[in-house]
DNA sequence: TTATTATTTGAACGATCATTCAAGTTCATT
DNA sequence: AATGAACTTGAATGATCGTTCAAATAATAA
């Protein structure tokens, strides 16, 4: 017997950070190789595909997501304070500017999502459990009394989710001005108790 | 001298097709002589490139959503309720699932932006002037006095903007169940007096 | 009609792609 | 120490990619 010499979570990071710069397709397994370390015969050996090393890419990214998502909202802070903060954070993310702004599910969803079925699902079923987890925020915040108004905790959710994907597609489309132009109206402090 | 046999806006429109469904990248010439009926020599002679196809679809495009959107903010109707039947028609272009669903402004930035700053450049200025013709839609209902609130016209476009990203991306997300789910909330007929 | 010029055709090209595989290496087990 | 299974290596492979080009064709101008 023998273990693999390589970090799995390293490799992978390496290899998200190459498909959320050029793009599933235009990452060649050469950038891979770069971008992981990794030999052609070790990514196969570990991962059976390039398509195979974006499936464990991409979990690993919702596993990274997930986790930061628990952090911010595992502590005992109000529930809408919480929500604040994770857009700010969003924001801020976005205006970094550099190609990790860009979520690699929706990046991946809007290039091969036609293409590969099996991908768009997984893609699918994080982001709806990523929109089940801001639900479930929601309807905390609604027990405590936080919110007014008559709109379900999903539908909340639901609208908050386009408006992330929302944010993200506009930043891209102002690459550099993003923080000089006017900033999105009733995001990062604001958007919360609207919704 | 002699001009060439092909219909140009036919061509187009054909590779426009191409791109949405496959993206850039996977779009081989291949495909896009088949898409549009040319052989590659032809594609080369008129469009240099493939990339100078996709550039010339990508205009074409937004020439197509230009008259499209030209037409209908055109006649003498009220403002706001263009704004609605637009938004209406937005929506259901997103719940009709074909791959034309997607704007390729957008699909062609996420999947290109950050390798080919002209293209990036040329898609940004077609939702600049996209944007700017919201922008006076909502000046007009201002002076009407449609509208109320203190956002200027630029946020108000601004906003609206984003939300249209946020639903072609939240359409991609639900492609079966789009319609059978709840509907986007304030989207379609209430967004434009919630802004 | 003839000369000229542009377009069309489609086979061929080199480059690059994802993938394979046989040889070399390493470590847990005996 | 010897064994053997798993991982690593990186050159080789066939396929496909975007692109080219010389010959054929067609339309305009003279």
């Amino acid at each position: 017997m023998r273990n693999a010499e390589f970090d799995r979570e390293q490799v992978l990071r390496g290899a998200m950070a190459a498909f959320m710069h050029k793009g599933y397709t235009k990452t060649s397994m050469q950038d891979l190789t770069q971008a992981t370390g990794l030999h052609p015969g070790s990514i196969y050996c570990a991962f059976t595909n390039k398509r195979g090393l974006l499936i464990a890419a991409i979990e690993q990214y919702q596993l990274d997501r997930n986790e930061q998502f628990n952090n911010l909202f595992g502590n005992g802070e109000n529930v809408l304070t919480n929500l604040k903060t994770y857009l700010d954070h969003l924001v801020i993310e976005c205006l970094s500017c550099d190609s990790a702004q860009a979520c690699l599910l929706t990046k991946a969803l809007n290039e091969i999502a036609e293409q590969d079925v099996e991908i768009r699902d997984i893609i699918n079923q994080y982001l709806q459990s990523w929109q089940q987890a801001l639900t479930l925020q929601f309807a905390t915040a609604t027990l405590q009394g936080l919110l007014q108004g008559n709109r379900s905790s999903e539908q909340r959710a639901q609208y908050l989710m386009m408006g992330i994907y929302g944010l993200r597609t506009f930043a891209h489309t102002h690459p550099h001005t993003f923080s000089l132009s006017l900033p999105p109206p009733a995001f990062g402090t604001d958007v919360v108790v609207d919704i």
